[in-house]
DNA sequence: TACATTAGTGAGTAATCACTTACAAAAGTA
DNA sequence: TACTTTTGTAAGTGATTACTCACTAATGTA
């Protein structure tokens, strides 16, 4: 990976999160990460293969966020640390996550398969904790995560912290 | 209102909502809609005014279906009713909710305030209710309401009908 | 009827789109 | 060093973009 390569996959993800995929054009691309259109072109063969390129960055980390999780033998700890995921999205994962947001609605791109192993693992943790619907709690908390999320990027929250708090408290976790 | 005017505004809220805004072209609209693409401009001035004809359309929509929780005495009501909501969308307002949330997320289009009167509603409901703290308890529901809506249009809902009774359940409404 | 306004069309416009090509510079390899 | 491969650029390509213009057809309105 060449400096200019990693110029061209920063502009594009930034120009992608902000303005939207179809919106940004491979010229502003080129012309913010400081090279030529051609060289987008030779690296990654199209505008989509640019997109592909920069999800696959992100993959990885998505996962290692999930392996806390996935990975605790405490049901409670489980849950909490579901909830507090998007209270703890650090500034340089952000633009990924927005772009993320952005993608599933203007690119017919659901993949809800990606969110599978963390709504097996709560469906588990509610089951340890004695809940008669473990499926649906699971459920449930996988619909709100998806609205506290959207919230937190768009930056629609009151007080973060104290939303957080006030959800481990109704949790008792 | 002309024939063809509301053939324009049809095949453009249609095609908003299933391409995207940015995506759809001026001259796709006049193709569905049967008509010279010149006739867009005339009567919408730019596609920026077509979109804002559409919304314009829907805002009328979405007050509407606010009166009944904003008027009720009764606060557990205010809240069933509210959550309920989403699982109420009607085949022919689906398309124009679908549009609204691409909006929220294509364009740096956020209007939180026009969710604000309900949000006080849900508070002043859980204040009657004794709840210690209302305002946190309304904000997590239209936190949640906005991951059920997504999940309901991106039909990402494993059986509406029992996620639903599990709601009503929950806050024993 | 005479005239003004509105509705509608088809063929344009310059600008921008994603992408290609021909070629040079740099870097790796023997 | 001699040669191949990779990296990079500048100047294109045809297609498509939002939008305009000159014009006709239809619809008021007196």
């Amino acid at each position: 990976m060449t400096e200019k390569q990693e110029n061209i996959l920063n502009a594009a993800l930034t120009l992608f999160a902000k303005e939207g995929y179809t919106a940004t054009s491979t010229s502003k691309v080129a012309r913010q990460a400081g090279v030529s259109e051609g060289l987008i072109f030779r690296h990654f063969k199209n505008k989509e293969g640019l997109l592909q390129a920069i999800l696959q960055q992100g993959e990885t980390r998505i996962k290692e966020l999930f392996i806390p999780i996935l990975t605790t033998e405490d049901p409670k700890e489980a849950i909490r640390l579901t909830l507090e995921m998007p209270f703890s999205v650090t500034e340089s994962e952000f633009e990924f996550w927005k772009l993320q947001f952005k993608l599933k609605w203007e690119l017919e791109y659901n993949n809800p398969e990606k969110m599978q192993p963390l709504q097996q693992a709560l469906t588990t943790a509610f089951q340890q904790l004695g809940y008669e619907t473990p499926e649906l709690e699971a459920e449930f908390i996988m619909v709100f995560l998806e609205g506290v999320s959207t919230a937190i990027i768009k930056d629609n929250m009151s007080d973060k912290r104290k939303f957080k708090e006030f959800l481990v408290q109704k949790y008792k976790i």
